[in-house]
DNA sequence: TTCTCTTGCTTAACACTGTTAAGTGAGTGA
DNA sequence: TCACTCACTTAACAGTGTTAAGCAAGAGAA
């Protein structure tokens, strides 16, 4: 007995090698340029092997993607320890754009691309980092630190994210455009995190 | 004679009947999901055909990129009779977003995608319409309109485009993600607008 | 042991993509 | 009349994601 076991820990195991094989293509030479079959060569099977374990590419890539969220936010409940909401709301801002950084050709997959529909089989994969950021938000209007034009904490919230978004996206996708002279990521991402969060506040100076 | 002219003229006339139909077909299925045959079909020719005006498919994108480009730099310049540089900033921000409205897929391929490098024949295809936001942001400058801090207009012009091409792409890419209920992206630019010209002002009452 | 059945995987193919080498044939110019 | 130009076609190639059919090793039952 157990062999039943045994059968089911190695088809796990050989999924998860093609998981982390295309995790690693998909993230250096991107999504579009990693073919199924070069997904499989480098695991040494054959192409067809792989829709043994996923349905097809689209699943390979939302699995991998929901890894990926989670990942970031597991980032964000780090700030969960600073009181301050708009410290905290500041500090998430700076930590989605360290993670673009990081993790670049995984931002593209995550926020740069609409992932296929599917069937998702789990809840809202955003939803950890997302969720986290309205929460701050609301923390930050419960605590009346913002205009009072700024109520609703879903738009608050879409209105920091789309700033943080909007740089790091820009620089990944024109980067190598030589028309513009893109400055610095990071610390033109800090002004920007500084001057959304002045417009925000009801009391400029803190 | 005037034979030649006559050839040229028929040359140039099918070449932008593929212009067209490649415009309408990126614009309405997306540039992936258009393909050369589809292209080709549609005006009836073989997809043979259009390697003899285009050198592949990037190049055909990149022409009409081209042409986005300068209708967004058309757009802006129309800001121009505005006399102050912050309303004027103010305006070029949301005209950016309607162009966005107006065009979406136009949008992606000019700015959620890498333009792929080829040689470009001409100068610069954004510098109409990012030169013109520099300098309005420079014009800002000299008034002594912004904080001290933001004295470098590349990186203040780079930080407002970040925001509104924030907001859009997010929408742009994530609108049918059930998991974010996205509050309608007009209203919310406007917001957005706001909350980045009163970070950056001195004075931020005006 | 022997027989059957499951099951991870492979072989061989399909339909599709962008792209190109080798024509073809109508119309121009001599 | 004849060669030539050149916009366009035919037929193919190499590559993609994907799938139907089959194989062979091991498991479970006789």
């Amino acid at each position: 007995m157990g062999t039943k076991e045994r059968r089911e820990r190695e088809r796990v195991e050989t999924r998860d090698r093609i998981l982390d094989a295309a995790r690693e293509m998909f993230a250096t030479r991107g999504i579009e340029a990693t073919t199924m079959r070069a997904i499989a060569e480098r695991i040494e099977y054959t192409p067809t092997a792989i829709y043994h374990h996923f349905k097809d590419k689209d699943a390979l890539i939302l699995e991998l993607c929901h890894a990926d969220f989670r990942a970031l936010g597991r980032q964000f409940t780090r700030m969960e320890r600073i009181d301050d909401p708009v410290e905290r709301l500041r500090r998430i801002g700076l930590a989605y754009v360290d993670f673009a950084i990081a993790f670049p050709n995984h931002y593209r997959i995550m926020f740069m691309t609409s992932i296929p529909p599917h069937e998702h089989e789990d809840k809202n994969p955003e939803e950890d980092a997302y969720g986290f950021l309205v929460k701050t938000v609301e923390d930050g209007i419960a605590q009346g630190r913002f205009r009072p034009e700024f109520s609703d904490p879903e738009e608050l919230a879409q209105i920091m994210w789309s700033g943080v978004h909007g740089i790091v996206s820009l620089h990944l996708a024109k980067c190598d455009s030589p028309w513009i002279d893109f400055r610095p990521l990071r610390p033109t991402s800090e002004k920007l995190v500084d001057v959304m969060v002045r417009g925000l506040l009801r009391d400029p100076q803190g």
